[in-house]
DNA sequence: CTGTTAGCGCCTTCAC
DNA sequence: GTGAAGGCGCTAACAG
């Protein structure tokens, strides 16, 4: 259709691109490379001809003398899971479209593939590795022995001496908590997920640290598993043992949504007598929820963003230290817990 | 922690393998890739060298050779949507892991870009394509010039020489509807989303021809766009205005849970009073719905295998064909359309 | 300022 | 059966 997309796409090399100049290959590669060793007006000749060509250097080429490919490798082991996206989204912003290109492995949580996908990455000598896990728990070090820099997003390393990026799901507990008291609540529930993920364990200490900080106390709380019928069941029995609660932090969007439902059988109107507040700002839940639900997102893509920052960075030898570093979360504010007039 | 992972990973070059195995360079490369001009003993050396040492060849200076990359691209305009997941879970499989990796590009639903990015991929020297659309209506080729075998994934390409993988929508609306008239429902509705969309229209297509087999008509129809809330007020208006409908084709999973929603709100029980089927079987969506949410999957995993095995086919100098092919797609029945009693 | 030379790591002729 | 030489496309040293 447009012209230049029809032109074969057959590699056109810098041998070509210097003819048509009538320079040397090697004053055409320092032209393109933008070295001041030559003169602008052969540059200005260079570029024309390259860009006629539409020439783009060979990668593998360059990357052979360089010993880098401008490539990362993404091991996640959350492909199906919506974690691994907006991070992976992010990581591609960073490195900038075309200029690195990003190897997805999944490996599926298993061990043996991890090991197996690593060593393939390896082996195409990727420039450097983002880690992806599908939960806040600190996950097992690739170890110290990789050839390349490493980053770890999402799920920690258990080891310190590696560097990882997290939300903070403390902050995220607190965040929430607090915005429901600023709201006028004072009668705040927790239900969240699995007891066994950091982060319900993170957010529900956020929680009290909010209650605490405002004199008040936590009326329940609740563990069982990130689902709409966990969070149906339990809202119902938390409205029967307590009535009087004001305000529900819900551990997902998920459990939200199903405290929505239930709040709405039992007759009681979101936002006017009960809040609720969601985790993960996850758009097809709580936009689509009655009312619509405030949630925390937690940046996932900013996240991956300065997870390939990272990457990038120690690739060019800069330190960039260690540890597992909390990144912030930020409130979405919908219908569901608008203060009351 | 294991011990092959302590070695240093830092690069082992053919050259260390050689001097350790006590021959040349050519020789080495000719006993690792299997070519019989080498006696076994030298190979027997070789190989135990190389495997001594860790070696993995440098698949840049091997690409520089051969042409070849071990390397697949995905180019996908729909990293946030969930459809191309699947599709990458597939072909990932069907690649076998660590044996070709897929490199992952997100165009972000822009042209520009996407070329941008296919030209990335392209001096990366992939051996394939696999290009993967958000919606399955047909999107533009990318031409006939590209120097590798590309695929086309759920969205087609406009150009019937182009090979594409797409689900069988008109099959789907069809299966679904039998599915209800098999259980007995005689007045069917049908609320779906953007009428632009091919998804939208096939799948209506399907639902006719299912109603007309039966002799049946349909009650009404209506399009919108692929949310709950339209769901939702999509199914209060229709049941005001036909309150006979005793089900529901809807034209997602997400239209379907509104439908739901609005059931109950009106005192009708799914499935007794009203049968309420989706599309996509989105799990989060279906399996926490009340009562969980009879749907059609489109077997996106499947044709990610199947697409990835195309371009594999066609790496390999078979011709792997033309044209739009509809694959078939599988109902998932839970409780919102069991028969009555 | 420009061109020539020498590789990056590997594979493939081609002599030996 | 083996090794030496050439080159894939590019960039880094030099020399002119």
């Amino acid at each position: 259709m447009s012209g230049s997309a029809s032109r074969s796409q057959r590699p056109v090399t810098l041998t070509e691109v210097a003819r048509l100049a009538g320079v040397s290959i090697s004053t055409a590669s320092k032209a393109l490379n933008g070295r001041n060793e030559v003169a602008p007006a052969t540059r200005e000749r260079v570029m024309d001809a390259a860009s006629r060509l539409s020439f783009s250097p060979n990668p593998l080429a360059r990357g052979l003398l360089a010993g880098r490919t401008g490539t990362v490798g993404l091991l996640t082991s959350d492909l199906e899971g919506r974690f691994v996206i907006p991070i992976l989204m992010g990581a591609e912003d960073a490195f900038g479209a075309g200029q690195v290109s990003v190897f997805l492995c999944d490996a599926r949580g298993d061990t043996i593939r991890e090991q197996h996908q690593l060593r393939a990455l390896l082996s195409r000598r990727v420039d450097g590795l983002i880690v992806v896990g599908r939960q806040t728990d600190p996950r097992p070090s690739l170890g110290q022995d990789i050839p390349v820099p490493v980053v770890y997003a999402y799920a920690p390393s258990d080891n310190p001496d590696d560097l990882s990026l997290t939300p903070d799901n403390v902050s995220a507990g607190r965040i929430a908590t607090e915005h429901l008291i600023a709201g006028g609540r004072t009668r705040i529930a927790h239900i969240s997920g699995d007891p066994e993920y950091a982060a319900a364990q993170d957010r529900a200490i956020g929680v009290r640290q909010a209650l605490t900080a405002a004199g008040l106390e936590l009326v329940a709380e609740v563990f069982s598993e990130w689902s709409e019928g966990w969070g149906r069941d339990a809202t119902a029995q938390l409205l029967a043992q307590h009535p009087e609660v004001d305000a529900i932090v819900c551990g997902s969007d998920q459990i939200a949504r199903g405290a929505l439902d239930t709040a709405r059988d039992l007759g009681r109107i979101v936002p006017d007598d009960i809040a609720v507040i969601g985790f993960d700002n996850w758009e097809v839940l709580t936009t689509n929820a009655r009312p619509q639900l405030t949630s925390i997102d937690a940046n996932l893509q900013q996240l991956g963003r300065t997870a390939a920052q990272r990457v990038f960075a120690a690739i060019d030898g800069l330190d960039v230290g260690s540890g597992t570093h909390q990144l912030p979360v930020r409130l979405v504010i919908r219908g569901s817990t608008l203060a009351r007039r």
